[in-house]
Order: structure tokens, then C-alpha cells, then sequence
DNA sequence: TGTACATCAGTGAACGCGCGTTCACTGATGTAC
DNA sequence: TGTACATCAGTGAACGCGCGTTCACTGATGTAC
């Protein structure tokens, strides 16, 4: 009689910050008794650390949980599978991403002038992301890893197997696990509104922007712009940087 | 002893071009004795399948031998070892999109004026670009992928270990295993020439433009653009093409 | 407050698998004389 | 032209490895009464 029981579908924790929804006395990350207290966690910080290293290559369950100083096995109470393992670091990736555009976003000193301003800070969330992939590439691309469509069934019952239609180039698929594109459009909302940005380019302008930083990463990395020695690397990122600004800002 | 002898299968023609430096009688892929004849070849070959199906990831080395119906072992007649397969096939796709963008670039009729063909022709091969990589997003993810320095150790006898320094962007190390990187900087030297490109734009261009198209391909296999719907996929290439012309071209 | 009991969250052993790689070998080929 | 022999390019068997995953289990926890 084959009682499978199937464990917990995994990612109940958000990526990023305070667990929630849990008791705080089962919040602490040290083990000091039998329960761990958040696995679900623990295991997906260890599955960052194994990306750091070596890229969502190296992302190995059985490494994870011997990080965490816990039977492999006990992983399958959080995630269902490797699959879910990897699809919960991408996403834990895709927040330190954001991260990254956040700070250099902080980092630099605000100009008085609005537009200029909000100019300001698209180039910074492009330095950051652009930053973000040199300093730690293994993050990257797991970030932007390939994982399969072997999600965990969407929980929707009315499922016509057709995939969704009919979505604007605003409304993505998927949109909430790129906190970085929702940075990306609020910056280039104002843009708009003060006048920067010609409106009819807006609905492509995030496409742009981000393509851009993206490819530029990718290329220093893995493409023909690797090895570049740094200091052009960096004039190469602020002049790439300048030149998506002037496409977006022409009239 | 009865040495049962594999039947070849399949008929491994070569890959875009005649290869050279081996006699004729030894070219032939299809094995009719002992040897092979051009395992090397065929090898690559049945990798560059695997990668089509499975991307980067589901190449493996014995596989691709069993593919070609040769042992294992064999294959070490013609690698070192996996990576040095994985190189070989990370130049043999970045080939293939080399390919993809000639024939783009081959498809458009020309224009009379020189420098609007010259523009055609950018957008055509970014557009061969991305639509490689929607294509074939396992050749692309693997002319991409990342690749271990364990290169087989240059034979380069005056090795000081140092990296070769003053690289100008113009100038970028292993240019040769990107020939679409010649295809496009051509096209920008001509627009140049023709007054439509600044020439204090043109250092930078080529990763501007390389950028955007890189970056929008992968955004549309494995970031926030994935599962845009098809007809919404293209209006967006071409516009996204267009905002990096229209950048390239501002005065 | 104590206790029975269902449930949750761990355990170790084991499985099957396929990989990359090495080994000693042998069949085929090309070259010197 | 024939032959000895070095070299090239294959072979099958085997190794060690570590993976993902399953299994039957047990310790800890929370809840009803």
C-alpha cells in the first residue's frame, strides 16, 4: 500500500526578509533541538551559497542539506523536488538582484532638479544591476537560470491548458518575481510624467532599459566583452549606460 | 573473440563548411571501417544536438559518442575532456548564430541609399539574433554558456602569467570565437563612414547595440518578458531594435 | 493539569542511475627501406 | 613492389563517485478532553 504522502509544497518564506506567518520561537535559524525551526530557509541560504560558488550548476540538494547539518532527506518536507529547490533560489536571487539596485540607488546623492533626478536614477539601477552580475555571477545567473516548467501544478482549477493571451507588455507574466522590472517602470513612470521620456516610448522603454543592462552583464561575463580590463569595463558600463538614456530621452 | 561490429547510423554531414587539413578519402563522416574518419566533427555534432534539446546542461559526453555510435573512450582521441567539448561547442554555436544572422541579413532586400541600408542591416542582424535565440534557445544558452578557464593550457611559450592589459574595446580578446561580434562592428564602421553614427559614439557602439539585442533574447526565454504572447514578442523586438538606432543615431 | 494521540519534521540506509575517466588492448594506416 | 614497424584511432570492461529520491522509521509537538 504506497502511502505516499507528498510533503510540503516548499517556499513558504519570502525571499529577502522577515519570515512570516511563523511562530518567532521557530524562527531561529541555529539548531538547538531535533526541529530545525526553518529549514525551508536555512536550506534555500545554503542553496545561495552553493550558487555563489559555482552557479545554478552547482546547486546540489544533498550539499544543501549537508550544509545546513541535516539529512538530505529532510529537505522533502519543504520542496518537493530539486526543481522546486532551484525555482525557490532563482527567486531568492532575483531579490538580491533588486537589492543591489536599491543600494546604488541610495548610494548616490539626490539632484535637486526632478527630472534630472529620476535620470539619476535609472542609470544607478542599471550601474547596480550591471554591478550586481560582475560581483557575483554565480548569483546572476541563477537569477536567470532556466528552470522548467515542471512548477509545481498552479494551484488554478479552471485550467484551459492554453496558455494565457492577450497580456501587455505592462502586465507581465510573472511580473512579482522580478522585483527589479517593478523598480524599473515606477522610475520610468515619472520620466513620463516629467516629461523626459516621450510617452509614446513608454510602453517599450522597459524592454529597453532593462535588455540593455542585462545583455551588457551577460556579455562581460560569459561573451566576447570578458576579460575586458576593468577600467575600461567600467567607462565601457557608464558610456552603455548613457547611450540607453539618450535613446529613451530623445524627442 | 567476437568483435561485434557496430553498424553506423545516421549520416553526421558536416556543419556549414568544409574542414580542413585532413585528406580527402579521410573527410567522410559515414563510418564504412574501423575508423571513423572524422569523429571530431561528428562528435561536435551530436553534442551540438544534445544541446538543442537540453541546452548547456544536457551535453554529455557519452551520450554524444552513443549518438554517433562510437565507444566512449573514443572520444578522448579528439578532447581532453568534457570541457573541451563544451568549448567546442560553445564556438560551434556561437557560429550557428553567426549563421542565423547572415541569413537575416540576406533576406532583406536592399535599399538604394546607402546609409538607410546600412540601418536595414543593423536591425537585421539584431533581428537574426533574437530570433536564434527564441528559436534555438539551447544553442543559445550554450553559445553563451559559461566555460571553465581550464582550457587546454595555451601553447603561448613566453607565458607571464599576467593578463594582457590595454585592451581597448575595439580590440577584445578571443574576437575570433565571435564572428557575429565582426558582423556587426562592420555595420557600424560603415554608418559611421556614411555620417549617420557620430563618430564619438562609435567606440561604445557595439556593445550598446550587442547589448540590447543579447539582453532582450534572454529576457525572453528565462526573464519577465518569457511567455509574452507572440504577436506582443515581435512588435516589441522591432521596437526595441529601433530605440537602440534611434540611440545610436542621435546626434 | 495530565494524558492519549494525531501530526509534523526529522533520521539512516539503501536504490538505481549515469556520469567522466582510466586501463590495457587491438585493428588500421602510413612510412622507411 | 613488398614488408617491418611505429603510430594513430578505435575497443570493452571497469572504477569511483555523487546524485536525486524512496522507504520505513522515530523523536518532538500541539491539541482535545
Amino acid at each position: 500500500v504506497p502511502t505516499s504522502r507528498k510533503p510540503r509544497t516548499g517556499g513558504a518564506t519570502e525571499p529577502g526578509g522577515a519570515v512570516a506567518g511563523r511562530p518567532a520561537a521557530v524562527r531561529r535559524a541555529q539548531r538547538d533541538s531535533y526541529h530545525h525551526g526553518d529549514l525551508t530557509n536555512a536550506l534555500t541560504e545554503a542553496g545561495v551559497q552553493l550558487a555563489r560558488t559555482g552557479g545554478p550548476g552547482a546547486v546540489v540538494l544533498r550539499e544543501a542539506a549537508r550544509k545546513v547539518g541535516v539529512s538530505a532527506t529532510a529537505a522533502y518536507r519543504h520542496f518537493a523536488n530539486h526543481g522546486d529547490l532551484m525555482y525557490a533560489l532563482k527567486q531568492r536571487c532575483q531579490a538580491i538582484l533588486a537589492d543591489w539596485m536599491r543600494r546604488e540607488l541610495a548610494a548616490g546623492a539626490p539632484v535637486d532638479d526632478p527630472a534630472e533626478d529620476a535620470l539619476r536614477q535609472l542609470s544607478a539601477i542599471g550601474l547596480g544591476y550591471v554591478r550586481f552580475a560582475l560581483a557575483e555571477p554565480g548569483l546572476f545567473r541563477t537569477a536567470f537560470c532556466h528552470t522548467e516548467p515542471s512548477r509545481l501544478a498552479a494551484s488554478a482549477e479552471g485550467s484551459t491548458s492554453a496558455e494565457p493571451a492577450g497580456n501587455e507588455p505592462d502586465e507581465l507574466p510573472d511580473l512579482d518575481s522580478f522585483p527589479s522590472y517593478r523598480l524599473l517602470t515606477q522610475i520610468l513612470d515619472r520620466l513620463v510624467e516629467l516629461g523626459r521620456i516621450p510617452a509614446h516610448r513608454r510602453p517599450y522603454a522597459p524592454m529597453h532599459a532593462w535588455s540593455s543592462a542585462h545583455g551588457l552583464a551577460l556579455l562581460l561575463l560569459d561573451g566576447p566583452l570578458a576579460a575586458l580590463p576593468e577600467t575600461e569595463r567600467d567607462r565601457a558600463i557608464q558610456a552603455t549606460l548613457q547611450l540607453v538614456i539618450d535613446g529613451l530621452t530623445a524627442p
